[in-house]
DNA sequence: ATTATAAACCTGTCATACAGGTGTGGAGGA
DNA sequence: TCCTCCACACCTGTATGACAGGTTTATAAT
């Protein structure tokens, strides 16, 4: 991929795998063969093609599993997750530009949903919407209902790309969450927010976009 | 961070990792214990510790080197790169997907990058322009400095989360790029493309958003 | 005080061993 | 012939010990 000859052996088993993976044309489920055989052909020990092994798994492109052979990992936003909230422990990343970012993505994808958007997706986001209504007073289900919703209306987008996204920033909102929900303390501010959810499934489930662009705009404010 | 007791040793490592971090506000650069004292807090063996040590640098969050310690990483995007070129090649994202994306964050950022600017970014990205425009010629170059072009333009944004995104697509961009560009035979077409760039370059020197997010739009046509 | 050198420390890699999980094929029964 | 169950082969997870080479630090010599 990148590193050929050089850069550690490690780093040779990672490329190794993965050019293994597109040569064979291997897709997700797909297993991957044996650290012992893997060792045998590149002529290196099993501790090598291990941490190799171990890298691809941190990067969530391959599963491990005990006992079995590793496997072609399905997309999921684990890993990111944890790079974005390393940024911002490390100061690298602020809250206000991740959110930001959020609101450029989630415009779009609340405009592809409207379009996009299945009718179960529709029914779904819309109870979504309701049960956060139902849950003023239990700020951790609140939290989680309000990831849900969000992630739900991302792959309704039909695009894996913005649902990677938004689930990358799951990890670090699940973290400071509570500090906005705290800012909002008046109960009316917390209707307002609770219906801008309502309002933005009721435009995707009525396919109109932009409602569903101005409700969003509403939310991020 | 997630998984506390249970999940194999080495996951518990790395969360030990992560927290240690965490708990002493290490920054970029900061050092992290070594192998053999972090096996003996965690009661693990130097194995365990060392495939937490690769996981977390697998993810970029920390930069091991041979007989220095493992330290802190700064923000980067070659993991990120390597997830999305993963999603690609097992067909759980079509390129068309990341052109969206990339539409999208894109026209924000160059939104950003109109009004935050720096006097060198804006001559910066003149040169890029018109060096392209030196390079029709020479498509491994112009392919280059494209990617350099839109990385700066990113930069420039003054957001470092719209860096990583978009140098998360650099990998696959890398790939496909000469597809794209065969895709424009035509000499016409061709200039095009790169007064285009040009325009995006003036535009946010001229600290014209509007106009910007104009020339940016034709790009993405 | 500066520099050269040696010792201490650290990571990279290997070989080996063993516990425990997984999958498969064959023996035996219906 | 087909199904069930079990033992065995295979595989991963973890530990230990060893050694080569790179890095840092302390020491000694100038």
């Amino acid at each position: 991929m990148e590193n050929q000859g050089a850069g550690g052996l490690v780093s040779n088993a990672i490329c190794a795998i993965s050019r293994h993976i597109r040569d064979n044309d291997l897709m997700p489920g797909d297993r991957l063969p044996s650290e012992a055989s893997m060792s045998k052909e590149l002529n290196v020990s099993r501790t090598v093609v291990r941490e190799a092994f171990r890298s691809l798994a941190a990067m969530r492109i391959i599963d491990l599993a005990t006992g079995k052979r590793a496997a072609v990992a399905a997309l999921d936003h684990g890993a990111m997750s944890l790079m974005i909230e390393h940024g911002v422990h490390t100061d690298q990343i602020n809250v206000q530009q991740i959110y930001d970012v959020r609101r450029t993505i989630e415009t779009r994808i609340v405009t592809l949903a409207a379009i996009r958007r299945s009718d179960s997706e529709a029914t779904d986001l819309l109870a979504l919407a309701q049960a956060m209504g139902h849950a003023v007073d239990d700020p951790a289900r609140l939290m989680e209902l309000d990831l849900s919703f969000h992630m739900l209306l991302a792959q309704a987008s039909r695009n894996p790309v913005f649902t990677l996204i938004i689930g990358a920033f799951q990890g670090i909102t699940r973290q400071t969450w509570p500090i906005g929900w705290k800012s909002r303390p008046t109960p009316a501010s917390r209707e307002l927010m609770l219906a801008t959810h309502v309002d933005i499934a009721r435009a995707v489930a009525a396919s109109d976009p932009q409602q569903a662009v101005a409700s969003m705009s509403l939310h991020f404010d």
